[in-house]
DNA sequence: GGAAATGTAGTTTTT
DNA sequence: CTACATTTCC
């Protein structure tokens, strides 16, 4: 049987050997679209005898591009894999037009306008032709124009419509003197990127001509332009593979066109087109829930997602007072889940997937006070900050002179007396002559040139000496070796600048951390500096195979190399980890954009309020709700959505999304689950990791404090806001206050539940009101374990008992779908005064449903692999886990994913995969255990800690001294960028 | 004209 | 809370 098409199912299978020239592979989230792209294009290496040179593969974002070259070296080793051509859209656009732009003109050489030049370059022509648009939104019309077009001449050609009002007329002035000044600097914008190799490769199609196959992945999300791309790039060999989903289309704001895939199988009728279905990467219910949401999409053409996991463990929607509180409890609840699953889960486990970028800082706070290591993906990029950008824009000047928006970006950093109104009479020079701001200067310093008002003495030295400094640089750098060329002119700049003394001067608060970016930047150069020198050149990643007559531009090293070293940083969101940060286990912060296609065992996904999910300046509330999902469908084993009730900024009041109607909270439990055996189990067994030890859950628990590993009850389950005692009883006795707390937990819940409910949708009833009201949490699973294990404690199974709230799922009759019902009416007989389910049960909210004591669910048989079921004992303490299956049906269970899909390749697999002598696994039998059919469902009072006698003594671990272990000090880094807590350090001080 | 100081509005998502 | 615009002072 051949490798590549090990582990994979019928339908990936079909995929990956299909002959169908043209194949589509449609298939929801978590189903291997990745997975089954990169296995063709083994299959196609392997048994069609391609080249890896002459296959393309196109990505959307790098992060795809990035992932997807990590997944081919270990399919098809480094050897092959850097020799195809893999990359995002613009950045093989870059490098055909680097090597053949000349043919169509391009001047070689050229730079790539990012978001801040095209900003800068449009504020100013708007300023000069005086007219009332925004730069902001101008740029997002150019760029759509571009996406849509074919290319600008003809849109700008297009014959002025009859109509064509006078803001339209002004837009067109504005659109065609910004495309001037991008060809006068020798720039091209992201969209010229794409517009102009497509023109290339019309012009010149024998570009491609050694071109055997296309591969695209994510391709909902590509636009106009990219589809075109797609026929050209593929030519008339015309095979071409692309995977694809529409619902987690979510770049329509880039003009992404979901219609591009019907429009592509019009374009080549032999289409075939492949689904898959199975989802291997999810709970059953993190399914559900997305499933529910992504339903509500009306015109959506319905799919279904087939879950090939365990129910496992329901999605938590949270309520939390204010964003503050969300961010805290958030840290409180990683925190907790990751002591309580002792070493099943590390940090990278946890994502946390936000709307905007700004809703991160609040949670890095957060997570920055607790110790605990993150990485922020997405949002604002390393290289736009401004010590960085400057260096980088010094370095742009260097490498092109005329390039008016980087030189007009530095001519006044650091400050050399040159003002908005000199630099804006030089530009015009500039534009008048027809020549660039940099001869400008020079004849102007030379006296060839006389301004309407000249510029002050000292101003006219400082440029002279800037002038002097390019020009030495330029002379400088073709002394050493193309590699080191970034490196090498950082540092000069550095030094001639005196960069440091700038930065103390500018920002006297945090000019460290600036400094700081600055060096990663200079260990960034560094390391292409070193790493080159044991590679063929430097452009081993650049090179495009030798085509027959055709010549490929030639330029001399240090300026391809320069050229390479900053158009990669601008076709860059982030920084290469480097080797020290991968090693570092981080939380993950992302974008939801940057999530697409990735997946963490556990997700967080705060402010879902309407305004931030529906986004307030969204267009399109689908895409938003598809947003929604990708980001929901990045969860493996949990997921949780967060709410703040208050928003922190005005102090308003926020409206849970849209996206979540109360209809669907039957899905969600209110707070954090318990962690019992079987959460841990669902959880291993999802990510077919080893469970943890009873040592480790034991080494976990002790970690955290009594109240944390107790629950998710530092907040209250209604995100009413946090009683101040809780503060005082800190040092109390123990019983009291959790009596105290149940009670002000309790009080707080009925209360707001109430209120926010009303005030959430006006005419709810009362019963829809229930639904949600009642989820509650357990401490059974782990009390009993945890009073032995501590005996310090002093805790009496009495006590225990009255601590304990029982989890039920008090689901209104009504309402209830086949989803809910298989499971209704377990519940714990005596839950005592303190239960919270009690409460409910009997209290306002009207549920008469009677709750027989449950005995102890029979233990299912796990397979050998999973370390025997705690032994359960008689404990008295009643238990209920109520757990819901997808559909009457229960999900078909699959053989487990192959090594190759568990995450990072770290974790073990379990033995039979990996050291087991028999690699036979019953195919149906490998993932039972907990997984589907009843075993789901409540396993009674299990105890994590079966095993109380043994020694503890070695756990002395703190959390404290865990986080100690865990982020060595001062060695914390966000993926190599330092972050500047705004405003943090003042607060400090004061 | 340039720079510092004060006042004001405003904050999607990515290449 | 900060980037940006408007003032005021040099």
């Amino acid at each position: 049987m051949d490798a590549i098409l090990k582990g994979l199912n019928a339908a990936q299978s079909a995929a990956v050997t299909s002959t169908a020239p043209v194949l589509q592979v449609l298939a929801p989230p978590g189903s291997g679209k990745t997975k089954t792209l990169t296995a063709r294009v083994a299959y196609l290496l392997a048994h069609h005898g391609y080249q890896p040179w002459n296959v393309i593969c196109c990505t959307f974002t790098i992060k795809a591009s990035r992932e997807m070259r990590t997944r081919l070296k270990s399919l098809i080793g480094e050897r092959l894999e850097s020799k195809l051509l893999l990359g995002t859209f613009h950045s093989i656009c870059r490098r055909y037009l680097a090597n053949y732009g000349y043919l169509i003109g391009i001047p070689k050489g050229f730079q790539i306008a990012d978001s801040s030049d095209s900003l800068a370059i449009l504020t100013r022509v708007i300023k000069r032709l005086n007219v009332s648009l925004e730069p902001r939104s101008t740029r997002t019309r150019i760029s759509r124009c571009k996406a849509k077009a074919q290319n600008v001449d003809e849109h700008l050609q297009q014959p002025p419509r009859k109509k064509a009002s006078a803001d339209e007329q002004e837009f067109l002035q504005v659109y065609e003197e910004y495309q001037n000044a991008l060809a006068a600097s020798n720039l091209l914008d992201y969209d010229d990127l794409l517009i102009r190799c497509a023109d290339l490769l019309r012009a010149r199609p024998e570009c491609v001509g050694n071109v055997e196959a296309v591969l695209i992945d994510e391709f909902q999300d590509t636009n106009t332009v990219q589809l075109e791309l797609m026929k050209l790039l593929a030519g008339k060999n015309r095979r071409v593979t692309i995977v694809g989903d529409p619902d987690q289309s979510i770049y329509g704001f880039r003009s992404a066109e979901i219609q591009n895939l019907t429009r592509m199988q019009r374009y080549y009728p032999d289409t075939s087109v492949i689904h898959l279905e199975e989802n291997y990467r999810s709970s059953a219910a993190v399914l559900c829930c997305a499933q529910e949401v992504i339903e509500q999409d009306t015109v959506r053409p319905n799919k279904r997602l087939k879950a090939t996991h365990c129910y496992g463990t329901f999605p938590v929607l949270r309520r939390l007072p204010s964003a503050h509180d969300e961010a805290k409890w958030i840290v409180a609840e990683i925190k907790r889940m990751k002591a309580m699953t002792g070493n099943l889960t590390t940090f990278s486990d946890y994502a946390i997937l936000i709307r905007s970028a700004h809703l991160s800082l609040l949670i890095e706070n957060a997570l920055g006070k607790a110790g605990m290591p993150y990485r922020m993906v997405g949002g604002y990029r390393f290289f736009d900050r401004d010590e960085i950008r400057t260096l980088l824009d010094y370095l742009r000047t260097i490498s092109q002179p005329n390039n008016n928006a980087a030189l007009s970006a530095i001519i006044n950093v650091p400050s050399r007396k040159i003002g908005e109104e000199s630099l804006k009479e030089l530009l015009r020079l500039a534009d008048e002559s027809g020549t660039s701001l940099w001869s400008v200067i020079q004849k102007y310093t030379q006296g060839d040139l006389t301004m309407k008002k000249k510029l002050s003495r000292p101003a006219e030295q400082n440029l002279c000496k800037l002038i002097a400094l390019v020009k030495e640089a330029k002379k400088r750098m073709v002394n050493v070796t193309a590699e080191s060329t970034a490196k090498f002119l950082l540092e000069f700049c550095l030094n001639k600048l005196s960069y440091k003394e700038y930065l103390q001067g500018k920002h006297a608060g945090d000019h460290e951390n600036r400094w700081a970016n600055v060096e990663e930047l200079l260990n960034q150069a560094n390391d292409i500096a070193e790493s080159g020198s044991n590679r063929n050149g430097v452009d081993s990643e650049e090179s495009l195979p030798e085509i027959e007559g055709l010549d490929k531009q030639q330029s001399d090293s240090n300026d391809e190399a320069l050229a390479t070293f900053l158009a990669n940083i601008t076709l860059s969101s982030d920084l290469q980890a480097t080797e020290d940060n991968q090693e570092q286990e981080c939380i993950t912060i992302s974008t939801i954009h940057s999530a697409k296609g990735l997946e963490w065992p556990i997700v967080f996904i705060p402010a879902v309020y309407e305004g931030s999910i529906p986004h307030s300046r969204a267009e399109d509330t689908d895409e938003e709700r598809r947003l929604l999902y990708v980001a929901m469908t990045r969860a493996q084993a949990l997921l949780y959505l967060t709410c703040p009730l208050r928003q922190s900024r005005s102090d308003t009041e926020t409206t849970l999304s849209s996206f979540l109607p109360l209809k669907l909270h039957r899905h969600f439990v209110q707070i954090g689950p318990v962690v019992t055996d079987k959460v841990v189990r669902d959880i291993a067994l999802i990510l077919r990791r080893s469970p943890p030890s009873e040592e480790e859950l034991l080494k976990g628990l002790k970690s955290l404090s009594e109240r944390e590993s107790s629950g998710d009850n530092l907040w209250p389950a209604d995100g009413s806001a946090k009683p101040k005692q809780w503060w005082d009883f800190e040092d109390e006795a123990t019983s009291t206050r959790h009596k105290v707390d149940l009670n002000t937990d309790r009080q707080h819940n009925i209360h707001s539940n109430r209120m926010h409910y009303s005030d959430l949708k006006a005419g709810t009833t009362m019963t829809e009101t229930t639904m949600t009201g009642s989820s509650s949490f357990s401490l059974a699973g782990i009390s009993v374990g945890f009073s032995t294990a501590a005996r310090h404690l002093e805790l009496t199974q009495t006590q225990v008992q009255d601590e304990m709230i029982c989890r039920e799922r008090e689901i209104t009759t009504s309402k209830r779908t086949t989803v809910a019902k298989s499971r209704r009416g377990k519940t714990k007989a005596s839950g005592g005064q303190g239960s919270l389910a009690n409460f409910f049960a009997h209290g306002s909210f009207g549920s008469t449903t009677e709750r027989p004591a449950s005995k102890p669910l029979p233990e299912p048989e796990l397979p050998s692999y999973i370390n025997a079921p705690l032994k359960q004992e008689d404990h008295n303490i009643p238990t209920v886990f109520t757990s819901h299956k997808l559909s009457t049906k229960p999900a078909s269970l699959k053989r487990p994913q192959p090594l190759a899909e568990i995450p990072n390749g770290k974790r073990k697999p379990y033995g039979f995969l990996s050291s087991s002598p028999s690699r036979e696994v019953p195919p149906d039998q490998s993932f039972k255990g907990s997984c589907g059919g009843d075993t789901n469902r409540a396993t009674g009072p299990e105890s994590i800690l079966s095993s109380t006698s043994k020694s503890t003594t070695t756990m002395h671990t703190t959390s404290v001294d865990m986080l100690r272990l865990q982020s060595a000090p001062g060695r914390r880094k966000t993926y190599g960028v330092r972050r500047m807590m705004n405003g943090w350090e003042n607060r400090k001080n004061h």
